[in-house]
DNA sequence: CTGCGATGTTGCGTTATTCGCAACGTGCGT
DNA sequence: ACGCACGTTGCGAATAACGCAACATCGCAG
């Protein structure tokens, strides 16, 4: 493994907070600054970096275009766009797109609500896989030993009262899921936020994407957001159905 | 410079064109592949790459999630997204949102039409300068010497018949940006695509960005794109009012 | 205007790190 | 079941990265 490339990534990771001078990177990285300067130099050229007028590093253009050619590459963003562009639009609410990589299941599209509340997510972000009703539903459709793997390895974090505490009641809750079509998260995350999620199909079947709409209760309680699940099937129906045509 | 990081660049430049296996990549490279296989791994364990079961890599979710991040943290891009998003919506056209930074103009952001025709354009791609109306009005704000200095570098391509041919033709261009307060692109870049941009400003008055509608002719013709203008120029003066107020 | 401090940059010798090789696993297709 | 293609590991050689120390550069203050 590369020590180079670990700190090369150590200091994009820092720059994503915020822009650093070549002094804190040294600091942060507890190297010398020679070090970190020609890892900037070398970042920079592909621009990933960027140094303002006054010796200040930032996150570059390079990564943004790198990051936005990967995201449309994934062909189901591409045909999930105007579905959940136009079920944000009429529900008004959040909609999320997370798939289902690896072992984890990472949100790849977000379309915000226009209320004042808005979600801590966004691209890229890993869901926790046994609160979110994005995982549910993606994780149910896993062959049976994969799910119980997962499952088991789960750190079940408690965020709230309602939060799955354990591997047999999540699978207890798969199967569900799987039957039924779609999940919910009823505050298991955020203690005011409700979630509905619902499965996106490729041709063969296979569960590829999951679309969920994510309400703070203080703008719907959670029966109404429980109402919005017809909106929400036929949007991830319209999907998959592009999905199976389209290729 | 580093040749390791650089390599590792190249590595995901690659994988931003499609999924690869570790041979194609070592091919690319031109080095053994159990070199490209350890800055791989340091790659995945930062999540910058991901590989599926068949052993082949992709991008992974960290990329994005630290470009979505990066990108979050620019203010002039949060206060700007619901008047864009506003804009795009109430015209039905293309709408971007641009920055200048080092000596080139990058896109921030991007809300795409929803006529069958889509522009090619993404997020952190840079715009030609003699030829983008954002590039012209994020250029006309800039000071003397230094506008001077970046229309004399600039290579002028002339994509089509009306593309600017030289600094000077450029600059007298920019005057004139500076002057009305917006920008155009009749067909400078693409021949059947034109575009009005116009400026960006934060408290101190400076131009921080520039937003723009960009209009096939087979939608609208120059004329009705012109018209566009009033609305483009409020939604500019909006997102400058919020970027004053806000901080 | 001049000196000082802080911050970024360069040259260079040392050595840790990376590199490529060759041998070894492993899984898929025939 | 066999063979082949592709990924993985151990190891010595050597390169490329490292840190040091001295040198620029810039901003600020006296």
């Amino acid at each position: 493994m590369s020590q180079t490339v670990t700190r090369a990534l150590r200091l994009l990771a820092e720059l994503g907070e915020g822009e650093r001078s070549l002094d804190q990177l040294a600091e942060v990285l507890g190297v010398h600054k020679t070090t970190v300067l020609r890892l900037l130099q070398s970042l920079e050229e592909g621009r990933f970096v960027h140094r303002d007028a006054n010796h200040r590093y930032h996150l570059g253009a390079g990564l943004f275009a790198l990051s936005s050619l990967a995201l449309e590459q994934r062909g189901i963003r591409r045909t999930a766009a105007p579905h959940l562009a136009e079920l944000s639009a009429a529900t008004g609410q959040t909609v999320h797109l997370a798939a289902y990589e690896g072992g984890e299941v990472v949100y790849i599209d977000k379309y915000d609500s226009r209320q004042p509340v808005r979600m801590y997510s966004r691209i890229g972000l890993r869901a926790s896989l046994h609160c979110t009703a994005v995982a549910k539903v993606l994780l149910a459709d896993l062959p049976p030993a994969e799910r119980r793997r997962v499952a088991a390895a789960i750190e079940y974090t408690p965020y709230t009262a309602n939060t799955i505490a354990g591997p047999k009641q999540l699978l207890a809750e798969l199967e569900q899921v799987a039957a039924q079509g779609w999940a919910q998260d009823h505050a298991e995350h955020e203690p005011f936020i409700n979630c509905v999620a619902a499965p996106v199909r490729d041709v063969s079947g296979r569960v590829v994407a999951a679309a969920s709409v994510s309400v703070p209760d203080v703008v719907l309680r959670y029966e109404q957001v429980l109402e919005l699940l017809p909106q929400l099937l036929a949007a991830a129906r319209a999907i998959s159905a592009d999905a199976g045509a389209a290729r």
